[in-house]
DNA sequence: CGGATTTTGACAACCATTTTCATTTTGCCT
DNA sequence: AGGCAAAATGAAAATGGTTGTCAAAATCCG
C-alpha cells in the first residue's frame, strides 16, 4: 500500500525547492487530496529513510523535504529568497571532509554542506528583501 | 548589564562540545546560579548574534551552542558519540562554495558545513553505539 | 466471506522556544 | 542622594512543529 506515499512523493516532485511537511499537506488538500497531516509526516519520513527525498533543517528548526533528481550523493545551492534549488556535486569537499576527519583521528566521517545565496532572478529586479 | 550574559558565556566555555540552551540552564542551576530559562535563551541568542558563540541544529531540531576559540570563520568536526568538537578551517571549501554559487548566478553566498565522525577515543574502546 | 494485519487520521500529548507582562534592576539626569 | 525612564529579568502561559495514541477503515490472505 503505497498510494498515499506516492501521492506525497509526487507533490514533492512538482515543487522547485524544499517544502515543509505542513506545506505539502496544505498543497495536497488544496488539490482535493484526502489525506491527514499525520500521514504526510509518516510518508515524508519513510521517503527520507529510503533515500528517496533529501531533508534539511531551516534556520527556524523546520524540516524541509525535496525530491532530488539524482540518488547519488550531492549538496544543495538554495536561493534564500525564492527557494529555488540547484543540486551540486563537490568531489573536492568530500575529500576535504575525509581528510580533515582522519587528520584528527575521526572515523566514519559524514558531513552536511549547504550553500545559500540569492539567485539571479531574485537579486536583479527585487530589492533586498 | 552583562553579568548574566557573561555567566552564560562562561558556562559555555567550560564545555567541550555543543550544548543546548536547556543544558546550559540546568548546569547553571546545578552550580547554584540564580537565572531563569528565558534569560539563558536570550543570552544565548545575543551571544550568537554578536558572533561570540557558534550555533548549529542537532538532527532533532534542537539549537546547540558553543564558545569557540577563534572568532574567524571556521567549521566544526564533531564526534557523534561524545560530542567533542574540533574547530577546522577549510579555505578550499570557502572557495568552492563561492565558485559553485557564482557559476549558477547566485550572489551573497553563505554556507553551512559541519563534519561528523567518531573520535579516536570513542571508536576504539566503545562498541558501535 | 472472515478474521488478522496494516494503514490512516483526528486529536491529544510533547517539548523546545517564544511571548507576555509584571517586577526588579540599572542608567542617567538634576 | 532622589527619582524616574528604559532595559533586564523570569515565571507562567502561549506557540507551533512534530510525534504518540487509538479506534475506525482499508487491505490481505486463506
Amino acid at each position: 500500500m503505497t498510494t498515499r506515499r506516492d501521492a506525497v512523493h509526487d507533490t514533492l516532485r512538482k515543487s522547485e525547492g524544499f517544502r515543509s511537511a505542513q506545506d505539502v499537506y496544505a498543497e495536497m488538500r488544496l488539490h482535493g487530496a484526502k489525506i491527514g497531516l499525520t500521514t504526510v509526516y509518516r510518508a515524508l519520513q519513510a521517503l527520507a529513510d529510503g533515500g528517496k527525498v533529501d531533508v534539511l533543517r531551516t534556520d527556524d528548526g523546520e524540516s524541509v523535504y525535496r525530491a532530488c533528481a539524482t540518488d547519488t550523493h550531492h549538496h544543495h545551492l538554495v536561493c534564500r529568497r525564492c527557494g529555488r534549488t540547484a543540486e551540486v556535486a563537490g568531489p573536492a569537499v568530500e575529500r576535504w571532509a575525509e581528510m580533515v576527519g582522519s587528520e584528527h583521528g575521526f572515523t566514519e566521517i559524514t558531513h552536511t554542506v549547504e550553500v545559500f545565496g540569492t539567485c539571479a532572478s531574485c537579486s536583479g529586479p527585487a530589492k533586498t528583501r
